[in-house]
RNA sequence: GCCCUCGUAGCUCAGUUGGAUAGAGCAACGGAUUUCUAAUCCGUAGGUCCAAGGUUCGAAUCCUUGCGGGGGUGCCA
């Protein structure tokens, strides 16, 4: 049911007469809203303020003009005229039934899809397989995912694409750790682990190597800082008043204070390694490890046979990891082209730029040099390597040969924005002018302290960790016995190991997607499982609670062999505004996609559940007093129900019957 | 230095791309229950939308400046 799109057509013939640009007459019918002040209308068109320059007249008039012209009493019990010439629409609670039926007879609820349907591509997740991933790669799987979800359900062809970074320095890390550290047992009876384990004790070597042979640069820098305090207090001292001097020494001194905790951390870390004697010993025998890495990410990049033997059996395990997790969160994706398949293609990409003079050497690398921006594109470096920059070059070209997309989305880090509008500069240059390519970024996981989510320590947080706590807070809150007594649901333990999963795993997901994607959020597990508010158990409760309706008037035998021919009937203040919500269902999802939003879908549906809350509360189905209002009722509880659950599903969060 | 971003209720966040009296959740306070699952519903209180100018019939939203945070910035991804 796309309703916006039917009222928008009815005011076409009117508003074409002052308009006649169709750009300019597509961004007025724009201007026909869903009504923000439910009191006052269901929809508005805000247009005859606007067009007073254009008409000549003054808004209330071009209103009346509309008022009288605009063919739309089919749709509309009232049409009326307030404030400054907003033209107010109140749908009939007869068409509402009407489509409210249409609905519940159709198969996808009514769902007519887009009128031009399109072919996406979606990059998202994305991991470095080898390394643990992370609460970071949360947001770009959640996010992704939903995205894919949603324009698929509305009619267009997406097609995702995990590109996972399997060819980079990590395998020189594990090929290094393997060669020189490996538990030959642990080995055997546990690749993957023992991989991961190599993978920490080469970066933990690493870490402390550079924090030993940076900490004289950090001291030379907390001396400079110090200096300059002491030159911009005398400046001070002599123009008290100077604003601009006040605040470079604010900075400076703030400066200081960075500085000497970095040393402060620095000191912890090496006194912290230098305590555990093997560790030590390891670090001292495995000087340089650094360029030993590089040295063996090198081999596998030029072909060594060993290496690139060592990567292939690897891969698999690192692989198999990853896949473990997308089970556990339920994502897949259609393809998986890493980048070590688009290695090979490398070449010809740098050829192909130098040969068109797009790309050119500047101190010893190819680089391409961009209107805007200081620091050119860099495609190979100095020592004649690849960057990710040339992989995701030959990554569009490939997918322009391979599916000849509309659109390219790219969920990743806001933190590469800068990144993408160069390499969507690039691709514009060599002539990818089809897609239309877009970095659909997002914002920073937060801690509670305001700093990006991490443990104590300062490392990354487990994603796996992570989705088991969430799990275990699930069990806790929904199977607490006190209140499935109150509830008076019984569960087996099966019943509430799925449930807990379910709600768990959905919370996670929820409390992610409910954000707008481009804010950093708090991460917040006490919140996101609490299990009130907007929260994904919330609406996961109001669907089973339409699951219970439903088993309990089977019971009572309203669901008879033509209980859905009976109409719906809107009485009750609580039906219609149900009613009109269960409606806007595809515009809402239509909407959220023009600029890649989940949290718009995240909001409409916790809507959804509050008006059925309400709903539940002062319309009950069982107790109604006739056959045709507990029929009647059934379909909008049934109906309510299934598009929470097919909402939910969008979003990648799953549904139980009984919770 | 340059570029990008953010600043909304005590807290966490929305704000339909410039529309009517700025909204939700949590926390606080008051009410409803021998329940079609109270994980609920109904209500009250809470605001200098960082500040100052400007554009407009109309600004939290657009422009300028300032203040305060975060991020990026030539060989990591």
């Amino acid at each position: 049911m796309q309703l916006l799109n039917l009222i928008r057509s009815r005011f076409t013939p009117v508003l074409s007469q002052w308009v006649t640009d169709p750009v300019a007459l597509q961004t007025t019918l724009d201007r026909i809203v869903a009504s923000r002040e439910v009191a006052l209308a269901d929809y508005q068109a805000n247009v005859a303020m606007p067009l007073q320059k254009v008409v000549g007249k003054p808004p209330m008039e071009i209103a009346q003009t509309i008022l009288n012209e605009v063919k739309i009493d089919d749709l509309c019990s009232e049409v009326s005229i307030a404030g400054a010439g907003y033209v107010n629409l109140r749908l009939s609670n007869a068409y509402l039934a009407k489509q409210l039926d249409m609905a519940f007879q159709s198969e996808n609820l009514g769902v007519e899809g887009a009128a031009n349907p399109k072919t996406y591509v979606i990059d998202f997740s994305s991991p470095n397989v080898a390394k643990p991933m992370h609460v970071g790669h949360i947001r770009s799987t959640v996010i992704g995912d939903a995205i894919s979800k949603v324009l698929k359900f509305l009619g267009h062809t997406v097609i995702t694409d995990n590109h996972i970074g399997d060819w980079g320095t990590q395998f020189g890390m594990i090929i290094y750790g393997y060669k020189y550290f490996r538990n030959e047992e642990a080995f055997a009876k546990a690749q993957v682990a023992e991989l991961g384990r190599l993978y920490r004790v080469v970066q933990r070597i690493i870490g402390y190597q550079s924090t030993v042979s940076g900490l004289a640069e950090q001291e030379k820098k907390l001396i400079l800082a110090e200096q300059k305090v002491a030159l911009l207090e005398a400046k001070q001292s002599e123009a008290a008043s100077d604003k601009k001097i006040a605040k470079e020494l604010k900075s400076a001194q703030n400066a200081v204070k960075e500085q000497s905790q970095a040393i402060l951390k620095s000191k912890e870390t090496i006194a912290a390694v230098e305590s555990d004697t093997a560790f030590k010993k390891l670090c001292d025998e495995h000087c340089n490890l650094e360029s030993r890495v590089l040295k063996e990410t090198s081999k596998l990049h030029h072909g060594d046979k060993e290496n690139l033997a060592l990567w292939e059996s690897f891969l698999p395990f690192c692989k198999e990891e990853i896949h473990g997790i997308y089970k556990r969160l339920n994502v897949q994706f259609d393809h998986e082209y890493g980048e070590s398949f688009y290695h090979e293609m490398l070449p010809a990409v740098v050829e192909d730029l130098l040969s068109r003079s797009l790309a050119e050497p500047s101190e010893g690398a190819i680089c391409v040099f961009l209107e805007g921006y200081e620091a050119p594109m860099i495609v190979q470096k100095q020592d004649g390597a690849f960057l990710y920059s040339t992989t995701d070059i030959a990554t569009a070209m490939f997918r322009e040969r391979e599916f000849g997309p509309d659109a390219s989305l790219y969920v990743v880090d806001h933190r590469q924005s800068e990144h993408f509008q160069k390499l969507f500069a690039v691709l514009e240059k060599i002539g990818l002018t089809h897609t239309h390519f877009k970095h659909v970024s997002f914002g920073t996981v937060m801690g509670n302290d305001g700093k990006p989510f991490k443990t104590r320590a300062g490392d990354n947080i487990g994603l796996e960790s992570m989705l088991d706590e969430a799990i275990a807070r699930a069990w806790e809150v929904v199977c607490d016995p006190e209140r499935l007594k109150k509830a008076r649901q019984e569960l087996s333990e099966e019943d509430k190991r799925e449930i807990a999963n379910i709600v768990g795993i959905g919370a996670i997901k929820y409390a992610d997607l409910c954000h707008n994607r481009t804010s950093d959020y708090v991460f917040d597990m006490d919140k996101m499982v609490a299990l009130d508010g907007n929260t994904a158990a919330y609406i996961q409760y109001s669907y089973a609670r339409t699951r219970s309706i439903l088993q309990r008037a089977v019971g009572e035998g309203y669901v008879n062999a033509d209980w859905g021919q009976q109409p719906i009937l809107i009485d009750h203040v609580a039906e219609r505004t149900l009613a009109l919500q269960i409606l806007r269902f595809e515009d809402t999802l239509a909407a959220s996609m023009t600029e890649y939003l989940p949290n718009g879908v995240t909001e409409y549906l916790f809507d959804l559940a509050r008006c059925f809350s309400s709903f539940f509360d002062q319309c009950s189905v069982l107790n109604a007093e006739s056959l045709e209002q507990k029929q009647s009722r059934l379909k909008l509880t049934v109906l309510a129900g299934r598009i929470l659950k097919q909402g939910l599903e969008l979003l990648g969060i799953e549904t139980v019957e009984r919770m």
